[in-house]
DNA sequence: ATGGCTTATTGTATAAGA
């Protein structure tokens, strides 16, 4: 089964390009994030006629996430239970078994914002639910914008971004405590070549000079990892005309 | 870089992204 994630950054705008990206490599599931539409305006029809059902879970002008999947899907849920939220950021399905979590982390703009205390919240309530997800459902993979570097090596230029939002130590910590549930990054379980990125700034050139941050994960628990065959980062979209500013994440299964 | 793009909005500037 291959996984994908996507921040498209408006699905009205990257409508042909997810199109063309799903002919291209035909994954089984992908998830994006940043429709930007209300659930009306989602193209459900043009994504059936290309071989997927969706599920949206989208506002006017911010955020949305959606999972399109050639399978079935399965109770389906949107948000984080129990965490009061204003904001389309999480839709979660069972396809094949599988647990398939699709999230959109807020950015937090700057350490001294109310934005990044609405992201720690957000990362912490969004932690203890996936615990109790991951006892439910031990077969979960969860993709999607996680707005954090990881590492200094997921970051272009790691002096340039101290003090910055994507890669504090607090949010590196709620990426580990993440990871400490039982999930394993996947694109870290294969051999990488040095500066892979997801996401490249519009400005200053930054995808050409290769000015990026790596923030868009695929995790999987314990049960699923040995299932892993290959990770990796397709770069080719961000090549095209008015592409998104991030790029598709792809996860192979067994 | 004092944000140089890009997107959306009942717009003609502003907010937000990362």
């Amino acid at each position: 089964m291959k996984f994908a994630t996507w921040n498209v950054n408006s699905l009205n705008v990257r409508l042909p390009h997810v199109l063309d990206w799903l002919k291209d490599n035909q994954p089984d599931v992908l998830c994006l994030q940043e429709t930007k539409q209300e659930d009306s305006k989602f193209p459900y029809a043009a994504l059936l006629d290309a071989g997927y059902q969706s599920v949206h879970k989208g506002q006017k002008t911010y955020n949305g996430v959606a999972i399109l999947s050639r399978y079935a899907m399965h109770d389906i849920q949107g948000n984080i239970p129990n965490f009061d939220d204003d904001q389309q950021r999480v839709v979660t399905a069972s396809i094949n078994g599988i647990r398939v979590v699709c999230a959109y982390i807020p950015n937090g703009q700057a350490l001294d914002s109310d934005k990044y205390q609405y992201k720690m919240r957000w990362l912490s309530a969004f932690q203890a639910w996936l615990k109790s997800e991951l006892s439910l459902y031990p077969e979960l993979v969860v993709l999607g914008d996680y707005n954090i570097a990881p590492e200094d090596r997921d970051c272009h230029d790691p002096a340039a971004w101290l003090g910055q939002v994507l890669v504090s130590p607090a949010e590196r910590l709620a990426f580990q405590n993440l990871l400490d549930l039982g999930l394993h990054d996947s694109f870290r379980l294969f051999e990488q070549t040095e500066k892979s990125f997801s996401w490249w700034d519009y400005r200053m050139m930054g995808f050409r000079r290769n000015f990026g941050m790596r923030i868009d994960h695929i995790l999987v628990s314990d049960s699923l990892k040995s299932r892993c065959l290959s990770a990796h980062i397709d770069k080719s979209p961000r090549k095209l005309e008015r592409p998104s500013d991030h790029t598709p994440v792809v996860l192979e299964l067994a």
